[in-house]
DNA sequence: ACAAAAGTCAAGCGGCTGTTTGAGTTTCTT
DNA sequence: AAGAAACTCAAACAGCCGCTTGACTTTTGT
């Protein structure tokens, strides 16, 4: 018969992966991937360095699973806050929405700013073979292109493609960086008052003069 | 007397130094701080492991000398594009001012694209006391803040500081990020084609609408 | 009741880390 | 010519790295 009485040694196991996930993250966001050490993962997880062998395979196995789960979370918010989008959006409204996880990530601090910095991170050292996500990624990707050339009628598929991604670096920079730390000390609508308006100017550019 | 002649040892020193310094930048920017190993640089710079303390105390040592190199190589070309301008200066010259070094870097590759990698690595995860460089910085940020007030005279001290190191972040972000190398395959008139429009729209901005 | 399975743990493995040492060579000074 | 100074080098150092092992406890299945 299959388990009626809760599998008490299971559910221990999945306490220590969580938490091994969890370290790793925290270290993975402060440090970047070369930066993670199995002991350190272990001693803030409370687990022994077997137990990354057992679970996972090995640092990397950890290390993979950690960043499947931060990009897992963001793409799962990103998606989220663009479902919000209408045809009637304006580009403030795009915008908005666009930098809504990391706005609300960097006002909320803990465990979903760490996500953040985790993908940010990714972003700018890709690890191999991160095909489980691509399908995600390619619906935010449209959905955000989408939304951008009904508010820029006037621009090419390729200038649409960078300023997305740009204003995509321009956040995860937020992420990383000390500016990022500084901003997340004020409240979440500080925040956005600030953001919003650069990544809506960076959407929309500067049409060239003269 | 002092050196008549060419002082042949000192100057082999001088090119060891020179060349580890080199190594030690291509590998900062390539894999950061963390992931710097002593034998690797060497190796690469044709040194013995030695030469490393002899010349520097320490791999640190090291470090920080190939940081403020790439700093100060990266200042004098950020100073020099911004003397550029004048008080007529438009917010689209601003712009390409300020993005000059980056677009340039990206364009020509090479040791010009891995000081500005190194440097951008340096802003996300800053070293302890760059205090002989802070001058420089500050310079920077002064010229740049200047032009920009004066070309949005409605907007507060606080956001034109964000949008500087915003646009900054982004153009590092282009060092870092898989786009930037996507973008160093063109032709320097097409990356500023593409560059300058969004950094001249953050800089603008979005005016809150409603 | 009794294996089998699941998980944890201390100890130890080879390998790589940054650094030091002392001898060696080459150049400069006097 | 003789010594000082500048530089290089192979070898070794302790320490940390990721990973494995085998014994151990606890829970599950029959």
């Amino acid at each position: 018969m299959a388990t009626h009485k809760a599998d008490q040694r299971r559910e221990a196991g999945q306490r220590t992966k969580d938490a091994l996930v969890a370290a790793t993250l925290e270290q993975l966001a402060q440090r970047g991937r070369e930066g993670l050490t199995l002991r350190e993962v272990t001693d803030s997880a409370g687990a022994n360095v077997a137990a990354v062998s057992y679970h996972f395979g090995s640092l990397k196995g950890l290390c993979d699973a950690a960043i499947e789960h931060a990009l897992e979370r963001y793409l799962d918010a990103q998606i989220q806050a663009l479902d919000s989008l209408t045809p009637a959006s304006g580009l403030e409204d795009v915008a908005r929405a666009f930098a809504a996880p990391m706005v609300h990530a960097l006002a909320a601090g803990g465990q979903e700013l760490v996500v953040m910095r985790t993908v940010a991170r990714v972003g700018i050292d890709p690890p191999r073979g991160w095909d489980r996500l691509a399908g995600k990624f390619e619906q935010t990707r449209r959905d955000t292109l989408r939304a951008l050339r009904a508010n820029l009628p006037g621009i090419g598929e390729p200038e649409a493609v960078f300023r997305t991604r740009a204003a995509a670096g321009l956040l995860n920079w937020l992420a990383l960086a000390p500016i990022g730390a500084e901003l997340a000390a004020g409240p979440a609508e500080e925040i956005e008052r600030l953001v919003v308006p650069v990544v809506a100017g960076a959407f929309r550019g500067l049409p060239t003069a003269g």
